[in-house]
DNA sequence: TTGACATATACCCATATAGGTATATATTGC
DNA sequence: GCAATATATACCTATATGGGTATATGTCAA
């Protein structure tokens, strides 16, 4: 009926600029959500649900040390933002067709050579 | 206050699933809204709105074609979405890291001679 | 223990939604 | 003119939201 659920997935939580913010900020490695609240700029409450909402989506985890929760983000959870939007890359950008080439290339040199990453 | 409108950008246009469903039957060409209906299982009206919504935000355009509306996909009001989401990808998949390279080798390739930084 | 600190949750409220149904606005053909 | 087709819009309703404020929970320090 309304829309969906900001926790429905990772689509409806990276809607929200802020959480987009958080994810950011939490990119450069942990922070504390006391960090969070700073340079944000927004209310502590609010900060603790967007985070709630991202870890609903599995897109940031929380590592407890003593009276602090370390947050970081986990981009497993968006990967399926990526493979959907990926797939009209070429539709902006014509030279990128040829990045299918060089994915190819690597795929192949993944398998072939066998050397571990 | 509440959450932002759908209308707002890119990202919100997209949570809905129903509107990326649309966008993807777009991605093969243009089609009117009639045939979306049926293909999506939808009513006419909310095929309609979907559309509205993803013309606000410039996702797709409509020709018009007697009385039909043809509908085709505008994919650069996608870009923000896969710049975002393209920033996070290194972290699941470090492969892609030596992307970067290649990606500056093809700038530089399409620049054409060396205009150093 | 007391108090300060760090984080999460409960509650309130205005707002935009998505689907449903009915209707308005073309456009074509007779 | 009228009817049929194609699309857009108006209206209704239940629902989840995000910010605000107050409070609960948990942890450290003296």
């Amino acid at each position: 009926m309304s829309r969906l659920p900001t926790t429905a997935d990772a689509f409806n939580a990276v809607a929200e600029p802020r959480r987009r913010e958080i994810l950011d900020l939490l990119a450069d490695g942990e922070r504390p959500v006391n960090e969070l609240v700073e340079l944000t700029g927004l209310g502590q409450p609010q900060v603790s649900k967007h985070l709630r909402v991202l870890r609903e989506v599995g897109a940031v985890q929380a590592r407890e040390e003593g009276r602090r929760r370390l947050y970081s983000v986990d981009a497993t959870a968006l990967r399926p933002v990526f493979d959907w939007v990926s797939r009209y890359q070429h539709l902006w950008e014509e030279r990128f067709e040829r990045l299918d080439d060089v994915l190819e290339e690597l795929k192949q040199e993944d398998q072939g050579d066998g050397d571990d990453d």
